[in-house]
Formats: C-alpha cells, sequence, structure tokens
DNA sequence: TAACGATATGTCAGACAATTCATAACGTTG
DNA sequence: CAACGTTATGAATTGTCTGACATATCGTTA
C-alpha cells in the first residue's frame, strides 16, 4: 500500500438498526425481524426458538415487546389440540417482515458505500 | 388518513452507529466523536468532559478505547507545566473527525429516505 | 523546591439488561 | 376424561455496563 489512506486494517462500519414508536424500547430490529422469519418458517413460537438457539421465555417476551410497542397484531395464536397449538402471521406481520427487510438491506447497501467514500481517500492519514 | 399505510404513527427509524476494528468493541462512534470534538474546542480533556457533562474518568477511559481500537494517535498529551497540561488533537484525529461526521450524516440522511420508501406504501397494511 | 492544575489508572458498588427456572392454562384427541 | 404439546407468565438469577471514588504522576512556575 502506498500510505495514506485508511489502509489494509480490518475497519469496518457496523450498525444497530431498529424502529421505534415513542419512547416505547425496542420497537422492531434485526432479532424480531429473525424472530417473524422463523414463526413463518417453523409455524410456532417454540419452534422457531428452537431454531434461533433462544429460549421459549424470551421469543415470547421478545414477540409480545414488539406486538405492543408497534400496537398491531403480528400474529395468530392458537392453542390445544392434537399438536398442542400453533402460530403464523397475520397480513399485518407479513408485511412487516418484507419491509424490515428491504429497509435493512437497503441501509446496509448504502452503509458499505459511504464508508468506503469517506475512509478511503488518499489524502487523509487516520494513522 | 385514508389507511393502508404506516400512517400518521410516530414510527420511526433509529440507528447506532460505529466503527470497529477485529473483535475490539467500542472503536469509534457518536460519543468518541462528540469527545475528539469537544477536545478540540476546549483544548483539554478535562474541559472536553465538564462541557459534555461527563466525568473526566469517563472521557480518559473513552479516548483509551478509541486509540487502543483503532492503534494510532488520536491527540497529543502534554502534561505540567503553569497550566497543569492541555491536549490537542494530532492530525490523524482531526481526519478521523471530519470523515466520520461526514459518513454518520450521510447515514441519517439516507435511512431516513429508505424509510419513507419501505414503510409509507399505500399498498401495505401494518395493523 | 513547594505548589498547582492537568493527565493517568485501578477498584468497587449500583443500575440495568439478558437469561434461566418453575408453573399455569388451554383445547383437541384418543 | 386423561394425556399431550403448545402458548402464557411471574419470579429469581446471572451478566454487563456505567459512573463514582480514591490516588498517583507529571512538569512548569513562582
Amino acid at each position: 500500500m502506498t500510505g495514506g489512506e485508511a489502509g489494509e486494517s480490518d475497519l469496518r462500519p457496523r450498525l444497530k438498526l431498529w424502529i421505534s414508536r415513542g419512547t416505547l424500547q425496542g420497537a422492531f430490529g434485526d432479532g424480531k425481524w429473525r424472530l417473524l422469519m422463523a414463526i413463518r418458517r417453523e409455524g410456532s413460537l417454540r419452534g422457531a426458538a428452537q431454531a434461533l438457539g433462544i429460549s421459549y421465555r424470551k421469543a415470547w417476551g421478545d414477540l409480545r415487546k414488539a406486538e405492543e410497542s408497534l400496537d398491531c397484531h403480528l400474529v395468530e395464536r392458537h392453542r390445544g389440540g392434537r399438536t398442542g397449538g400453533n402460530m403464523e402471521l397475520t397480513t399485518a406481520g407479513s408485511n412487516w417482515l418484507q419491509a424490515y427487510g428491504d429497509f435493512r438491506r437497503g441501509v446496509e447497501a448504502v452503509v458499505d458505500q459511504l464508508f468506503e467514500e469517506c475512509f478511503t481517500n488518499a489524502n487523509l492519514d487516520f494513522n
């Protein structure tokens, strides 16, 4: 390398992205997004928790927080029956999944691009 | 409102942005940026801490973490003397200040724009 | 050489978040 | 009507992070 720019040091941009409503905490972010994804795939909250490697208690708490802070029903709950019960996404839940996924991907791409523009500059000395 | 989109609920995107190197924690983010800003303005770490309303101990620890994880000298330290000592930014410090400021502002603008695009859609139901 | 005002650094308690433990409730099915 | 597998939920525990406290060091100046 010719020196001057940030060079090949493993510097990289990191970000934590989420969507909040008012002062409520932890509305919807990557974790909730993965959870909805897993619920849709597994067909149950228990299955989703297992697939993600988190406790059922945590998954249930996260889901509750999301619905409370977004003030909308993300899933339909069914208890009892042969299989014990199951869970599926509502239309609103599916739409949040879609919208947040697009949002997240877009932001990530732009962050990487802006990082290059701002920190890979041969005229600046970062060391 | 005609219904369908996210509507006037006070939903808004939030983000925590920082730059890391390897597995090191807390390299450079908004807090460190404000700290460098204050050091340049005040001419000392103590003055910067007071201006930001944080303890000297915290400011000193933050600065140390930043320099360690970025592996570069951000400031020049001077101890003793009539005034007790002082601190000023190195060229690298100034450049980080500049680059991160630009980066942060750019990301924030794009996040707001993408949020509009993804969540203000008359064809989706978020409730 | 004593004093002063700044930098330098380990330690410890309390706040806050994350995770685990235990247990209740539900409703279909055999 | 008992059993099963799921949803539902409080309580306790553990882990992490922040900030406060105390104290040492430095080097010029009067």
